[in-house]
DNA sequence: TTTGATTTTGGTATCGATACCATACTTGAT
DNA sequence: ATCAAGTATGGTATCGATACCAAAATCAAA
């Protein structure tokens, strides 16, 4: 029972003495409907102060008008302006967007695209590659557009929209051989849960492995360390002091690298004299006038539009099943 | 007409030789069905791979298990880790969340608030607190909760769920004025669209009035100015050089304030001997190994799980009506 | 063994919109 | 004035679940 009787687009026809499939064409296909009926039945839904129930409509259409996102956090804020471009062109296109987040989880994974099915949604957005048995199975079976964004699978399940992470810390490590440093270390993506952190630090073990350099990398195993600042205020200890030659650190993120940056003025390091020290985001910290960081600028916002563009027209997105929108490496003062 | 045909209750039934209702049952009253057919059922939908249609359900008992939300920006690291705890929390009980951003604009958060009620959620989160005559006017007709998160309005529309900004922004100007600061600048919250930021500096011109001091804000009218760690670094050219006997700066933000410490470092200007440094917030950057930022810790998560749980239980939380969860002054290095 | 109370089960109407088809109404050409 | 072709409109079945009520099965007590 509702709580309340809400007003129902039978109470619109009969207010505006037409039958209820004419109201349901005048928010749909207005052009259908002759101009003094429109204005009849436009006045009445104004006076009722009607809301069309969308539920009803996405069971008798089977489309709900309504597209899926499973991300593994929110929190973390370059998934954070993906969501404002995806929500934000859904928006425009009349569509909604139901979010989930997995803390990361796997098992949570599979009951959250389960609960996400069940709404019927009319595609879905994923940001983590590694999928358990049970929760392939359910994508491949299904025939609504599947994005999988901010990677790109060498086997897409339907259709990917990102960059190479893999290509991003290749060619970060490229840029630090090329002006000149000796020893350069890796800080970050050892987690198992980031798998494009983990991508970028493969991309720069090829690029050093090229070069005939010996990879240095921190921490290696899942030792649950501390994330974000503290992992670069950290790393001196661990790496620098380890091995006093390290001339350069490429960082999983620009939030490391600004805990790097910090520690290294507490200690006065000359930064980049003594030590060149890279990023990876582009958001927020690293802008020029705030830490100078040199980085790989992402763009965060044009994957959520793309993502949003391919659900609305999977049919051209298919076409291309891989997307990328690059990256850029931007040098500054750090490195 | 759907794409494919989902596999439907009546099947799972016809497979299981019971009734829909007993399917029904199964899934969300399992203890009133006998041992046997629940199994039955069980192994049927397993078989199938059924997945139950919510929009059915949500038509056929008006409850959607939705909750929707519109905030004003997903990007903003604030909300994010709110809505990590909403969302978190929502789905632990079986809910989804159904996220909307209005960039902003009171415009597009009525029509947002119009395309929510359509898809009839059973409850509501806000984070904004100005609304548009329209969107008051469909707030109040409704019964479903309605939450208001991140501030304390002097007259909630029916639940609030944060704490005071103004409380905060006196408290923190407070301790400035206790540790001897003579002259204290509040920098930003002077954007028209920032309620929350603007009641801060309101805290902070209450507190220096009370002291007899003068306040000094800026910038003052909505002049569109580059915010986060840009407006911070900007501070010293409007602020600082229009008066050198500045010895305090409270930001509105913590990304305000690590751009002024940046540009302090940079000038050579000490932190906190010549200028003290506050910040808000407590995320990321403020961090102890990071700035050693004197800020104000906000509870950003606990208000996304708070906000679940009026949701999820209205009538308690319309008991209290408005759940403060407070804030801490953390004092650091920099002021 | 019978009766009454309790649990388990299923039939059918219903939620509020849209799809499909049929009918009424225009309009322009002959 | 008449007819064909096209447009506007409405009736009714339908989507897939749940609510409500009634019937059947089970159990306990006399």
């Amino acid at each position: 029972m509702g709580k309340d009787k809400w007003v129902t687009m039978r109470d619109v026809a009969d207010l505006a003495k037409v039958g209820t499939i004419t109201v349901s064409r005048v928010l749909r296909t207005p052009e259908k409907v002759s101009e003094a009926k429109r204005d009849r039945v436009q006045r009445a839904i104004e006076e009722l102060g009607y809301v069309p129930d969308n539920t009803a409509g996405a069971l008798s259409s089977s489309r709900s008008r309504v597209f899926g996102a499973i991300v593994s956090t929110i929190s973390d804020s370059v998934f954070a302006s993906t969501l404002d471009g995806l929500s934000g062109t859904l928006r425009a296109a009349g569509f909604e967007l139901l979010l989930t987040s997995t803390a990361y989880d796997p098992d949570v994974e599979e009951d959250a695209l389960r609960a996400l099915l069940a709404r019927r949604p009319d595609g879905i957005v994923l940001t983590s590659t590694s999928h358990s048995a049970g929760t392939s199975k359910l994508l491949t079976s299904l025939t609504i557009p599947v994005v999988e964004i901010w990677q790109l699978p060498a086997a897409p399940l339907d259709i990917a929209v990102g960059f190479s992470n893999f290509q991003a810390g290749f060619d970060m490590a490229r840029h630090l051989i090329g002006s000149g440093r000796k020893t350069i270390a890796f800080l970050g993506g050892g987690g198992l849960l980031d798998a494009r952190g983990r991508r970028r630090r493969e991309g720069y073990m090829a690029a050093l492995h090229a070069a005939g350099m010996t990879p240095v990398t921190w921490p290696n195993e899942d030792q649950d360390m501390p994330a974000g600042i503290e992992l670069g205020a950290a790393f001196f200890d661990h790496c620098l002091n380890a091995n006093p030659h390290t001339d350069a650190v490429m960082c999983v993120s620009d939030t490391v690298a600004v805990g790097v940056l910090c520690e290294a003025r507490r200690r006065n390091v000359d930064v980049p004299g003594a030590l060149a020290v890279s990023g990876f985001g582009g958001f927020d910290v690293a802008r020029p006038s705030g830490f100078d960081l040199t980085t790989i600028e992402v763009p965060g916002e044009a994957i959520g539009v793309a993502s949003a563009e391919a659900l609305l027209d999977p049919d051209a997105a298919r076409a291309r099943k891989v997307i990328d929108l690059g990256y850029k490496l931007v040098v500054r003062g750090t490195a």
